[in-house]
DNA sequence: TTTGTATTTTCAATATTTCGCAAATATATA
DNA sequence: TATATATTTGCGAAATATTGAAAATACAAA
């Protein structure tokens, strides 16, 4: 049986693929269309080697699944809930920037010695 | 201006507060009520100056805020919608799951020598 | 079999995260 | 002011994550 701290594990583990703004903007790419790792590298302007390691971390926690085709590997999205989740994230960080844009404003910048 | 790879940045370390078990469940537990230091500490066994710390990593994102009353400081979520991405990212994992012990069903048992 | 292209893996260096403990801070009350 | 309670902060050790470079692997075509 899994208890209850066991599933926080999991899902932190699951969603810790977030975390990273590489890993992100793979995701985002793959929400566009299916792409193999030399076109997400260079879409990026990243190594090809470095985007290898983190497919491989978007594979292992099952984001992402890739499928062979001659030399080339093309990766794409398992489940469209995980994008789904990312543009709220993304929706609630910018709510979150605009109400500190709005706390700026009523700051009172008058010197105060 | 912000670049298109400063959003991914920010973006990333907005969900970083994901990408820790012990995180995820203060959020479930704020989802539920606003609650103190100690009272989260104690619910999930944990020392009070670890909750503290991860309460100043959430905080500091925009995902929690706190309200002081007496010597307690109460903490809540700034925007549900931080929990329905958490909620739909843990489907999206549990989906995943689900998927996996099907093709462990699937998979051929007999040794091979 | 050799060559070329695409991708993955290994390894080491560096950076970041996590956590416990002790000390510091904030507030209320005697 | 002294004491108690609640929380935060600083710091060091251990664990994890990130990255580049080189080597290894997989496949196709000559």
């Amino acid at each position: 049986m899994v208890s209850y701290k066991e599933i926080y594990k999991l899902h932190a583990d699951f969603c810790k693929f977030m975390a990273n703004p590489k890993r992100l903007e793979i995701l985002f790419l793959l929400g566009e269309k299916e792409m193999c790792v030399d076109e997400i590298a260079s879409k990026m302007i990243v190594r090809v080697p470095n985007i290898s390691q983190h497919l491989a971390v978007m594979r292992e926690r099952g984001v992402v699944e890739a499928r062979r085709e001659g030399t080339k590997m093309y990766y794409k999205l398992v489940n469209p809930k995980t994008l789904q989740a990312c543009l709220i994230m993304r929706d609630a960080m910018i709510e979150q920037m605009k109400k500190q844009l709005e706390m700026m404003k009523d700051v009172d910048n008058t010197i105060n010695v």
